[in-house]
DNA sequence: TTGTAAGCGTTATCAA
DNA sequence: TTGATAACGCTTACAA
């Protein structure tokens, strides 16, 4: 059984506040009661117990992260990003999935509920209205990252994925391309999917260019439905130059199949990803691509959460910057 | 401020201890209770404490991972096995970073303990005789995934990477390849990097091919040791015709740097990775590699500490067989 | 500088 | 079927 601040007292001949005072360094004790208590503790391989802590001062120092089911470094990014903040903030991260399309995203959030997290970090996931009650139910300091609601109130980091897409199609416009296609977004998705689909239309129509609905397959967001958009646009005989896809796997799968039917990229075609994860340099030939700064949203998504935590103060939605990252996958027309 | 079951017995006008038993579902009260009950705790909105009942009950349902710091695909397979597991059996995931070379690893384990997590799973970390120590004393049922130790009681669970290398090299062996290379392995890891590069060796010698220490770089299991790989065996004029990678990263950088000097995969050169991670089938070519059931090693590690918790049983250690993957990047020489 | 004792929100024992 | 009450391990007035 583990030693506990009573039996660090008894031994050392003291009460149970004096040796609290020292463990917690509280200061108003003397030098030899310090010292006792620290050999005692050690002694009796002493360790505290976080949870009768949390108990009585109302508050875990933990955050609850919750993150979709799928697993792609985008995931892994964010999350090394709050882990390292939450650490040094000594705050733990609970982390749970919600589930295929948030399936289990109440029974997330009721965990986090019972665990008392202090605050909550929500990962691109979709919330509808019932999910939003819920979250807000919980009376914590909360943000979500990489996704957004309707609601003005509920604080979110993301980039602008409109003008995000836009900035990429405008790209290949500007490099001559004049029939670009798109690839892996779904159209119902109003998070990451239509407001891409809608930066990708504007851009060609604010160039003039007309907007035709046979060049964009849409689909999910991963390797596949990359695949199976460029096995369209061959079957179509679609003599696209360029494809922007939704997300960096799409890229890789457009690229793939391109391989596999000898197109060169990007001689032959160019493309265009989302999202500037690790496979988008190592990709061949490497990928241009839409950069999130996936660190550092998790990273200050969890400071901002954290100030809350400790000042009470409200978050604000921040919509973060994108940047385009050119590598090789495009080429100008000529 | 949340209310307790003290609020609830007062409002229903019962004790705590039926609201206690009415909650768990214990049984042993009339139906009117029990809906008076449910209906205050609805009505007052009621959400349990899962740290006070830690407290008493003396186990918090949570399993503790503890990782490297880096972020790959890699992790989040074995992550997303260990959280679903856990899901499974009601137990929450508090997560961790042991530092760039376990350099937090101690400041973890305490964390850990303090947290009073009921078993722990630790993956890829290197352990030290020191870390081991603080691993047992914390008197919990534990796990290394993908990892292991000298020590025989410290149950791991993790593929062979020595025969798995082997079977490796034997298979471009077996398509006549002769001059064979390996990349990034870094020999003084005796987890990762030692055992495969030994298999390596093995391979060549029992066909009677003699071993040439100038065919092997290695170096770390990324993405940039690769392409300096590859770099080194241009510049060596190295005769290679394939390439053992100790990662499927390092087996991308030596293709990423094959694309940029014209020398084709697997015409010019066949490439043999290392994990299976999902970079290996976007990547073209597509990959064959070596493959480890990452997720269902996070899944079986996991629920052999949670047996482990609740059956106070021993957990052996386990090695994991691996396979070979084919897809294109070896061609056989002729 | 130190100790006493109440309390955090539960569960669990015992008695009614 | 229910209720008092003592724990769990800790912090924190308040008193000494």
């Amino acid at each position: 059984m583990a030693a506990t601040i009573k039996d660090i007292a008894r031994v050392a001949g003291v009460s149970t506040a004096t040796v609290s005072r020292v463990i917690n360094n509280l200061g108003g004790y003397n030098e030899e009661t310090e010292k006792k208590v620290m050999a005692v503790s050690k002694e009796l391989g002493y360790r505290k117990n976080e949870n009768a802590r949390s108990l009585v001062q109302k508050s875990t120092n933990t955050i609850g992260v919750i993150m979709p089911d799928v697993t792609t470094a985008f995931y892994g990014d964010i999350i090394k990003g709050i882990e390292d903040t939450s650490y040094e903030y000594g705050y733990s991260v609970i982390l749970t999935h919600a589930g295929s399309h948030g399936s289990r995203i109440h029974e997330s959030m009721n965990l986090m509920g019972e665990r008392r997290v202090d605050g909550l970090i929500i990962v691109s996931v979709e919330l509808h209205e019932s999910a939003i009650q819920s979250l807000t139910s919980l009376g914590i300091p909360y943000i979500l990252i990489s996704t957004k609601t309707d609601r003005e109130d509920t604080p979110y980091m993301k980039v602008d994925d409109y003008s995000a897409a836009y900035t990429a199609v405008k790209y290949l416009i500007e490099h001559n391309h004049r029939t670009i296609g798109m690839a892996g977004a779904n159209p119902h998705d109003p998070i990451a999917g239509e407001p891409r689909m809608n930066g990708y239309k504007q851009a060609l129509q604010d160039y003039g260019i007309k907007v035709d609905l046979n060049l964009i397959k849409s689909g999910g967001f991963n390797f596949e439905s990359g695949k199976s958009a460029m096995q369209a646009f061959i079957e179509d005989e679609a003599a696209v130059t360029a494809v922007f896809c939704a997300s960096d796997e799409v890229a890789l799968g457009i690229i793939s199949t391109c391989y596999e039917n000898e197109i060169h990229v990007p001689n032959d075609i160019s493309v265009v990803g989302y999202d500037n994860s690790k496979v988008s340099h190592m990709s061949v030939p490497p990928l241009t691509t839409v950069a999130q700064p996936l660190y550092d949203m998790g990273r200050e998504g969890c400071f901002e959460v954290i100030a809350a935590i400790q000042n009470k103060s409200k978050i604000e939605s921040k919509v973060i910057p994108h940047e385009l990252v050119v590598r090789k996958s495009v080429k100008t027309v000529v």
